[in-house]
DNA sequence: TAAATAGTGTCTATGAGACATTATGTA
DNA sequence: TACATAATGTCTCATAGACACTATTTA
C-alpha cells in the first residue's frame, strides 16, 4: 500500500492540533567495572529541583518543528547525551533501551516522559570519563551503594530496573564482553560475571561454558599471554567486536 | 534529602521553556487465542495517513498543563485506550510495557514518540470485543498473517517485537495463565503453549513441568471436571487470579 | 622450591525431550 | 467393545554445580 496522492495532499495541508504535550527526555544508566566493582555513573544536580542530589545523566530529545525534519531519533538522543556527559565516543559503547518512565508528577517542574537506556562502558575507557565530561561532579558509584542513596526524580526505580536487566543479560547474552577490554582472559571474564552477579563463580564450570563459545566461533584466541605474578593466561577476543 | 523551601520557591516561579515537544502516544499490541490461533487485534485506519491500512489500536497521552495536575500516567493511558478500543474492563487484562518507539519520521504528520504495551485478553472475554469496541473495523487477525500485512507507521516492527516478548514470556513467566479462562485443564494450557510457540508440546513432559507448579502453590485444583468426548480432565485455576 | 593461579577432569543431581504404557471416560 | 484422550512412567542426554587434581609460571 504505497502513499497515494490523496495522502500527500492530506499531509501537505495537515495542521497539528495544540493539545498539551509532554517533554521527552532520555536518561542513561551507565555501568562499568572499576576496582572489581560494578559501578554506575551518577552526577550531582546543580540546579533545582533535587539540587545537590545524585541523578542519572541524560538530556532532552531534540524535536524538529517541520514535517521534513522531525528531529533526532531516541537512540541518537541517548548517544548524544552519553557523549556529552562522558566524552566517550558513543559509537563504541553498548546501548540498549530499558523502557519509558512516564508517571505523572515524576518531574515536579512539568510533565516529562523519560526513555531510559542502559549503557555499558569498557573498563579501559572508563577512566577518561571524569576528565572529559562536562560534569565535574560525575562519579562512578558502586551499585551496592544505590539502595542507600536518595536519587532525584524516579531515578532509583530506573537504576534498579537497569541493574536487573544487566544481571539477567550477563547470564543469557553476550553483554559481558562489553565490560572487559578488547582482549581478555578467561579468569578476567569470570571476574566480570562474579562482580555483576555478586556471587562466586566456579572457575572450572565457567571455563567449560566458555569453551563452548570458542567452538561456536563467538570468541577466538588473541595473540600473546597475560603476564601476572603466576602462570600466564591465554588471551581471547570477542569476534563481533568493532 | 527532603524538599527545601528554596526548592518550593523555585518550582513556584518555574516557567517551562518552549522548546518543541513531541506528541506521546500509546500503542497496544493485544493478543488473544481464538480457534486455536494466536491472534492480534488490529483496526483499519479510516483517516490519513495510512488510510485503509491495518494499525495497532492506541491513543495519545493526556497531559495536564498545570504543575499540580500533569495528566495521566503512561499505563493509565494504555488502559484507557484498551478500554475504549475493546470495551473490556481494562483492570482484568494483563498489560506490560514493551518499550518506546520514537524514530524520527515514524509518523509523517508530526513527531510522535509512542510507548507500546502488550496486552493479553483471555479467550472467554475476547468475543465481546468487536461488539463493544467503537472501532467497527477491528479484527482479531492470526499472527501468522502479520508478515504479509502492510501495517501503518512502524507497527510491523512493534508487533514483531511484541510477539517475541510473548513467546519468551510463555516459557519463562506465568503469562500463559492470561490466555486461558479462569479455570482450565492441563491439556488446555498445553494447547496455549503450543499455539503461542507454534510447535507441538509433548503432553507428558508438559504435565511434569506443570505438576511442579502445583507443589509450589502457583496453581490449585478447582472443583469439577471438564467433560469432553472422552476421559474428563481435572480442572485447575491460577492462584493469583483476580 | 614454594606460592599462586591457569587449566583439566570427574562425579552427581537436575531437567528436558522422546516415547511407551496405563487409566478412565464416552459413543 | 472400540475409541479417544487423560494421566503416568521410563529411558536417555545435555547441562550445571561441587570439587579434586594437574600444569606452569614467577618470586
Amino acid at each position: 500500500m504505497s502513499r497515494s496522492a490523496d495522502e500527500k495532499a492530506f499531509l501537505a495541508s495537515y495542521q497539528p492540533n495544540d493539545c498539551p504535550r509532554p517533554s521527552v527526555a532520555v536518561d542513561l544508566v551507565i555501568f562499568t567495572i572499576i576496582d572489581s566493582q560494578l559501578r554506575i555513573l551518577l552526577i550531582v544536580r546543580k540546579e533545582h529541583p533535587f539540587k545537590n542530589a545524585w541523578a542519572l545523566p541524560g538530556g532532552f530529545l531534540r524535536v524538529g518543528e517541520s514535517t521534513t525534519d522531525q528531529g533526532e531519533d531516541l537512540e541518537d538522543a541517548a548517544r548524544r547525551a552519553l557523549q556529552g556527559e562522558t566524552g566517550l565516543d558513543a559509537s563504541r559503547v553498548y546501548l540498549e533501551q530499558l523502557g519509558a518512565f512516564g508517571a505523572s508528577g515524576r518531574d515536579p517542574r512539568m510533565r516529562v516522559v523519560s526513555v531510559a537506556y542502559v549503557a555499558l562502558v569498557r573498563p579501559d575507557l572508563a577512566p577518561i570519563v571524569k576528565a572529559g565530561g562536562d560534569e565535574a561532579d560525575a562519579q562512578w558509584l558502586e551499585v551496592g551503594k544505590l539502595p542507600s542513596l536518595e536519587l532525584a526524580f524516579d531515578h532509583a526505580e530506573i537504576s534498579a530496573k537497569a541493574l536487573e536487566r544487566v544481571r539477567a543479560g550477563v547470564e543469557s547474552t553476550t553483554i559481558a564482553f562489553d565490560l572487559v577490554p578488547l582482549t581478555f582472559t578467561i579468569p578476567e571474564l569470570r571476574q566480570v560475571h562474579s562482580v555483576v552477579l555478586d556471587k562466586v563463580v566456579d572457575p572450572g564450570n565457567f571455563r567449560r561454558k566458555f569453551s563452548a563459545l570458542i567452538e561456536t566461533g563467538v570468541i577466538e584466541q588473541a595473540p600473546g599471554k597475560r603476564i601476572t605474578a603466576s602462570k600466564p593466561a591465554t588471551v581471547f577476543r570477542f569476534v563481533n567486536r568493532a
